[in-house]
Formats: C-alpha cells, sequence, structure tokens
DNA sequence: CTATCGATTGTCT
DNA sequence: GACAATCGATAGA
C-alpha cells in the first residue's frame, strides 16, 4: 500500500508508486494513467497505447448484473488480470480495479518479442500484431490460464513511463449499451491503434 | 477509405 | 436460445 498521489496533483511527477493503490482507484482514471506504460507478458510485449474503462453501475460492463462465473475477477482484488472469451474466438485482458471495475486493454505498441508476435499472429504489417483487444490477447497469448493472476509477478511484467504522454478520449468500441460514456483513451496519434478517435 | 458479414463458443436468461 | 467489450475477408465507392 502506498502513498500514490493522483496524476493531476502533480504533473509529470507521477506514478510514485505502482502496486495496488495505483488500481484500487476509478477504473476511469486508472485507464487514461496506463496509457504510456510498459508491459509485457513473458517477455513479449510493449508500450499501451489504447485502453477502457468499465464501471460496476455501468451497463456496459460484464460485472453490471453482479458476480457470475465469467466475471468473478472482476469482483477480486485490484492490480489482478481479468481475462474473457469474446465472440468464442478472442481471449481479452483486463487490469482490475476497484470491485466490479476494470480496464481493458485494447492496443499494445509492439517494443519486445516482435518475432514471437510475428508467429502468434501471422499479419503483414507490424501495426496489426496488438492493434485491438483479441489481437492483444493473441500477440501476447493470452488465455484462460491468465484469469485472477496478479499483475505484479510473473509472466507479467508492468511498469510506469517517466512522463504523462499526450492522450486522447472517446467513446467506448463495440458495446451496444451505456454508449455515451468518454471513457476509451489513446495515445495521441499512435499508429498503433485499434481505429482513429 | 467505408460497409457488411460470417466465424465460433462460453455464458446467462 | 440469444447474445457477445472482435476480427478478417470481401465488395464497392
Amino acid at each position: 500500500m502506498g502513498d500514490y498521489i493522483g496524476a493531476a496533483q502533480i504533473g509529470e511527477l507521477y506514478r510514485l508508486q505502482w502496486d495496488d493503490s495505483f488500481f484500487a482507484r476509478d477504473a476511469v482514471t486508472v485507464a487514461a494513467d496506463l496509457i504510456g506504460a510498459e508491459f509485457a507478458v513473458s517477455e513479449v510485449g510493449g508500450i499501451i497505447v489504447e485502453t477502457e474503462a468499465y464501471l460496476p453501475d455501468d451497463a456496459a460492463s460484464h460485472s453490471f448484473t453482479g458476480a457470475t462465473n465469467r466475471n468473478r475477477s472482476m469482483f477480486g482484488p485490484p492490480a489482478h488480470a481479468y481475462v474473457y472469451l469474446s465472440y468464442g474466438l478472442h481471449w481479452c485482458l483486463n487490469f482490475v480495479c476497484l470491485p466490479g471495475s476494470a480496464v481493458l486493454i485494447r492496443a499494445i505498441e509492439p517494443r519486445w518479442g516482435l518475432e514471437t508476435m510475428r508467429e502468434r499472429r501471422r499479419v503483414s504489417q507490424d501495426r496489426l500484431l496488438c492493434s485491438g483487444p483479441g489481437r492483444v490477447g493473441q500477440a501476447l497469448a493470452i488465455g484462460k490460464e491468465e484469469d485472477g493472476l496478479p499483475l505484479d509477478r510473473k509472466p507479467f511484467r508492468l511498469s510506469p513511463t517517466a512522463k504523462r504522454p499526450p492522450v486522447s478520449a472517446g467513446l467506448r468500441v463495440g458495446i451496444s449499451k451505456a454508449v455515451e460514456h468518454p471513457w476509451r483513451f489513446g495515445l495521441e496519434n499512435s499508429p498503433f491503434l485499434s481505429r482513429n478517435f
């Protein structure tokens, strides 16, 4: 537990603390603060460039109607993974924040393990390796086994950036309920976004 | 570039 | 039985 001070209060000298206290906050704030962070699974990964927040009181959230077998880890401790299967095909990764809330990792700028990612993804351009939540799951080999694992230990590596990057905000993608909230965040003008803002 | 559509299966009503 | 926090292919402008 630490003395994390919100980014808004101390500007560029933020993220003094990178532990449970970072995630035990409003998921919308966490989603914005994660842009620019380094993230890897077994040494394969890069820079988080796109996220979305999902809240307990949010009709688009898997947690909206309460705890079930699928969303159990969303109600577990913060700073753990929540992994679900999307459309019966794509494994998607979230970081759990306060109970019933999480941040979906939507895109990563590939930086480490590029060859491994290319073998797993088999796409023509590197910009397509991790530009979408399902693509992130495939490139980083996320599956059911990662559901509920703590983020501060292997196979994960997560670390802050030295300074706050320019962040864009917009509407969340691919949902049919609670569409009006601007809870999607991205690294401004990044070529590795799932789509532009 | 945008629009549309099929794939595929765990989960919940 | 319906639906889904998606993706890739394809057709057309």
